[in-house]
DNA sequence: GATGAATGAGTGTTCATTCAT
DNA sequence: CATGAATGAACACTCATTCAT
């Protein structure tokens, strides 16, 4: 017996990526998935048992990989303001360094594979975000709006910027960032 | 191209819209579209040269609309923060309004007929828009960041309000508009 | 428009017939009955709703042509044994004539295609012949025995002369016939 | 081949069996056997040259076994008739008892594999049936017509009953099959 | 001997598009 | 202008079979 081949799940998850951002979800069919990863279009089926499997799977493994970058060296005992900029900061480097990954989300969330996923599930890793949210609202330190405005003013456009086609020639450095969290942070202080 | 025709291709489009807000862009196929629309695949191609066309020139029209209404009552003579509050409200009402258009275009954007679209072009009807902004930060009254980041997180917002897969059950009432618009001010105001 | 073809569809069925003669009803596959028929293999699609629906169709036309030829010249108020031969031989010759017809009929039922007719819907078609054997059994002129016992000995039989892995070399000439004839009615005389 | 061995081949030959009667000769793919089986595709191949052997050689088994069934107690130096109804009632009560294996042979003689066997190698175990017959001719207690006639009104009823879509809901209880044997004997004896 | 990973060729079906009417 | 018939190419997926372990 042969044993599965890390590599070549890795291939096939790598071309997945690559292919949907380069030609779009829709277009990347099975067969130029297989060929990108240098694999039978039947191996696919080895390690995922569909198409829809193998592009949830991705989906959910990006998300999780997203959460833990947010959370890096959370510390919930600090003072609001710093556990904010921490999380923010790690999210746009995260984002910023894995552009890719976040391209490909972009695309599935808009695609009806979205429906697919346990979301409740997946929101589950974010949750001390939240926790820490409502604290800021409590203490008055942010304003007290709902948290999907509040997501769409201040988390929302992290992901815009991993988009090409928003900001396709922007380049991220240090004093970008420091800007772009100024913003987000005038948004919701109080 | 007069009266019944103007009929058939505005069946199109309304049934282009539809399909791809309830399917998907991958499965609202031209036989689809053409069943939606009560029109024979055939038909669609005296209107379009072809899908890609039927696509383009869908997103085209929702881009125009949206412009228009950006700019309505635009008056440049208003300070600044009169103009800018007009000009987002005038969006975000549109957009909440026609949330369908919104959807079709985040679909779009994320797919690679968007590569096709000539964006300079569709970027001169907003580019009062830009002209304004410019203004507004030689007269430091906002912040001195690139169009790019400032539209992250002042317009790009919006169009999360369209995507029921980020706020799908959430009422978009006079209050939450106003709370929206302190947050998309507050991030770029001096 | 272009009108459909009836030379198509009637290809179409041919094919089918062949193929499924020649090859078996698993290697029949809708490309190989396409290439057969000469025509694409979407445009079967055009005449049938899915392979299913081809081959169910192919079966219930073969059926009703059968029963068609079993009925031919019925006269219910000749004497049993009259109405019985007209029959049975109308049977045996449009069998005889049609090999190629009811080989397909024996895989058909023999597949798990056959679970999706309607039987009792086709059975009508030899609903008379039905009545009349209830009426010979009331007469005493044939044996009682249930219509399942009497049709594997009497009416069965005809359709192995269909199969040439049964009787494959077997010349049906007038002499034969009336010999099998024979068998049938002395099984089933009282 | 022995012991453990014997349980794997019987195993597959059962689940063979199985499942092409369950759903069909084509859907019967080696891998659902196997599974069918609790067996990897790949031991298959270790009894089996390729599929085609592997339905060969059960049809060819089956074949057998019914072969001996008919000729249980064959005693040549019995009466004509007594020979005759022994040797049918012997394979009426194997076909009834043993229904799986007939549907199956029936499926497989139905396919293309079929041409695969050495029919004349697999007739001389039914030789013995074939010298009875010419004996019962010669002393004109049956018709003189060929066997292949003989065979479709005497012995092919039998294969007719074990397939449940000609006579599934039918009993075969013991004066059923006198019956059946009745009319068998009344078509040939003269 | 026995296995599951791996695959090229094939499956049934739908695609965007063209054509004759 | 408008149509449904027609199609080659592509789709997602399964096949029988082989191979390394």
């Amino acid at each position: 017996m042969r044993s599965k081949d890390e590599h070549k799940q890795e291939a096939i998850i790598r071309a997945t990526i690559k292919l949907v951002n380069e030609i779009g979800f829709d277009y990347s069919s099975v067969a130029k998935i297989a060929k990108e990863a240098n694999v039978s279009p039947a191996t696919i089926y080895i390690y995922y048992k569909n198409k829809e499997d193998l592009l949830v799977s991705t989906y959910i493994d990006i998300k999780q990989k997203m959460s833990r970058a947010f959370l890096k060296d959370f510390d919930e005992s600090k003072p609001f303001r710093d556990i904010f900029e921490c999380m923010w900061l790690n999210g746009f480097e995260y984002v910023a360094k894995n552009r890719e990954y976040f391209q490909f989300a972009e695309q599935f969330s808009n695609s009806p594979y979205s429906d697919l996923v346990d979301h409740t599930q997946l929101d589950k890793h974010f949750e001390p975000i939240l926790r820490v949210i409502k604290k800021g609202i409590e203490q008055k330190v942010i304003k007290n709006v709902s948290f999907e405005i509040l997501s769409l003013f201040v988390f929302y456009p992290i992901l815009g910027l991993s988009n090409p086609k928003i900001c396709g020639n922007f380049e991220l450095n240090r004093e970008n960032i420091k800007q772009a969290f100024t913003l987000a942070w005038d948004a919701i202080k109080l």
